[in-house]
RNA sequence: GGUCCUGUGGCCGAGUGGCUAGGCAGAGGUCUGCAAAACCUUUUACAGCGGUUCGAAUCCGCUCGGGACCUCCA
């Protein structure tokens, strides 16, 4: 194992500036990413936020780390409505359809799952779920309780802020809140008697008679509070103190917030050293979100049948669309804008492609280019540097149709591979292709066979030779038919991916 | 109302004090049976006003616009 060497700045939520990162225990790292809740379809929205930390994950394995990467299912303990009132978003949508809860959890984490391949995002190393840890989540609020952090109340269990301010702790340093705006802002809101401060949160709620989903406790028969379940899965198997926690920036507050005050109370360490949040995909300026329903589903979008929809877009196309901007900026989306992303994909796969067939040859009588070489140098290494500052994948993009160029050039002869030397040939066809597969995730979208578009092409070929041109146009709107096109080159003739 | 973010060329989107971001679209060229692809060249910019500075898209203030969080949310 080599100690990894690219020098990464993140932006942590903690300190509000790009630190440089240091893991607790190199080459491992931690990284622990908030997962869905269960009860519904996820959405393009919280595609973006799993894609950021899939760029991540992807990129410290890339840089010579060793990360264990955990990302919950939430399939129990989400309420509904205002307060802590509100029902499980999971056994409601399981009396809405006479289900099993279990059931609900089942559908959605099948089709989270799904949604996760078609976007090439990598599986976690554990996956744990919220119900499969009830035993980890008593025991919290056991020792919360005994600390004096915590107060059973009619059946319920809630965090004491203010108690945990008292004892050093301090609410709201995630968010960048003040405790006393806090109250000031929630003193109208008082109703829910069962708690000491309408700012405290639930770690155990009693179960009403018809509530579904429950587990018995010391306290009632009931479920854990939202928050609890990642403080306890993060610690679980990351340790008290793990490097990085990741999710969307609406989760910033309260849940993230919570989580601080839960792990620090628990274990009288803050949980984790860096926390990262990733900026809201919008819609005409407006954050996606279910609940104003202006989502898209990724079926939607790759059959394109969403009535803000003008075409169908391909899972590749979104993917890197998502990664043209910086993921704490909000990204709007738009048709014109995924056009445009299609089209530069597109370049970027035939590149792909293109990449994995060049060979070296030698060649006495060519000079070297070291304008050239260096040139493909800089691309290079601007691109780690530009990852290395706080994932800038857009500018990592920019440097990879840098490098883009310079293998089309050699597919296209204009360029000879000697002109570059075999080292920096090597580098330029190794980094491209690691960069795009690898450390963007970015796949070539494969629409035909190989062998019948061989064929297809050797048919091109000889009815070219024999000039016969309505021939050649045939086979050309063949192509063009499966979303390809003829490149017809002095050297040679082959397909290239086009919109 | 409180806290915070944001306003970049036709579109999307990087960029925090001086150096071409990039993609898409547009224009011209090389190549080609014609195209396409590829490559080369190229047009359009930093919401407005004021300030700091030798110098600001970048820092500060104000104005106007957009958004997020404060309640479930990726």
């Amino acid at each position: 194992m080599t100690t990894p060497t690219q020098p990464l700045k993140l932006y942590n939520t903690l300190t509000r500036r790009k630190d440089l990162f240091v893991p607790i225990a190199a080459p491992y790292v931690g990284l622990y990413v908030c997962g869905p809740t269960v009860y519904n379809y996820v959405h393009l929205g919280n595609v973006r936020t799993f894609l950021t930390f899939d760029t991540l994950f992807r990129y410290l394995t890339h840089i010579g780390y060793k990360v264990r990467y955990v990302r919950n299912i939430t399939d129990v303990g989400h309420l509904v409505g205002d307060g802590d009132d509100g029902e499980d978003k999971i056994g409601r949508m399981a009396k809405l359809e006479k289900i099993e809860p279990m059931e609900i959890v089942q559908r959605y984490t099948n089709d989270f799952h799904s949604v996760t391949e078609l976007f090439n995002l990598l599986s976690p190393s554990i996956e744990p779920t919220a119900t499969g840890h009830m035993v980890e989540q008593i025991e919290a609020v056991r020792v919360l309780i005994d600390k004096g952090l915590a107060y059973e109340s009619n059946g319920s269990v809630y965090f004491d802020i203010l108690q945990y301010n008292q004892q050093g702790g301090n609410y709201g340093k995630l968010s960048g809140r003040i405790l006393e705006d806090l109250l000031n802002e929630t003193r109208d809101l008082d109703g829910q008697s069962e708690k000491r401060n309408p700012l405290d949160f639930a770690l155990w709620k009693k179960a009403a008679p018809e509530h579904l989903m429950r587990w018995p406790s010391p306290w009632s028969n009931g479920f854990p509070g939202w928050h609890l379940e990642c403080t306890c899965m993060s610690t679980k198997y990351l340790g008290k103190q793990f490097d990085i926690h990741g999710g969307g920036m609406d989760l910033k507050f309260p849940h993230h917030e919570c989580e601080v005050a839960q792990g620090q109370s628990i274990y009288g360490e803050e949980p984790a050293r860096y926390w990262m949040h990733s900026n809201m995909l919008t819609v005409n300026g407006q954050k996606m979100s279910k609940s104003l329903g202006n989502s898209f589903l990724p079926s939607e979008l790759v059959t394109g049948t969403h009535h803000l929809l003008e075409q169908p877009y391909s899972p590749m196309t979104v993917r890197f669309f998502m990664l043209q901007s910086h993921y704490r900026s909000t990204l709007d989306f738009s048709n014109e804008a995924l056009k445009a992303a299609q089209k530069g994909y597109k370049r970027l796969a035939n590149g792909l492609r293109i990449a994995k067939t060049l060979t070296y040859t030698e060649a006495d009588d060519v000079a070297v280019d070291e304008k050239k070489q260096q040139e493909i140098r800089k691309a290079i290494a601007d691109f780690y540097g530009a990852l290395n500052d706080d994932l800038n994948t857009a500018v990592g993009i920019a440097q990879l149709f840098a490098l883009l160029k310079y293998i089309n050039m050699l597919y296209a002869n204009q360029l000879q591979s000697a002109a570059l030397g075999e080292e920096i040939f090597t580098e330029l066809k190794e980094s491209f292709i690691q960069f795009m597969e690898g450390v963007l995730g970015l796949t070539e979208e494969k629409t035909g066979s190989d062998a019948v578009l061989d064929g297809m092409l050797t048919l091109y070929r000889e009815y070219k030779d024999q000039k016969q041109y309505d021939k050649v146009d045939q086979v050309r709107s063949y192509f063009k038919a499966q979303g390809l096109a003829i490149k017809d080159m002095k050297h040679r003739i082959d397909w290239a991916y086009e919109e």
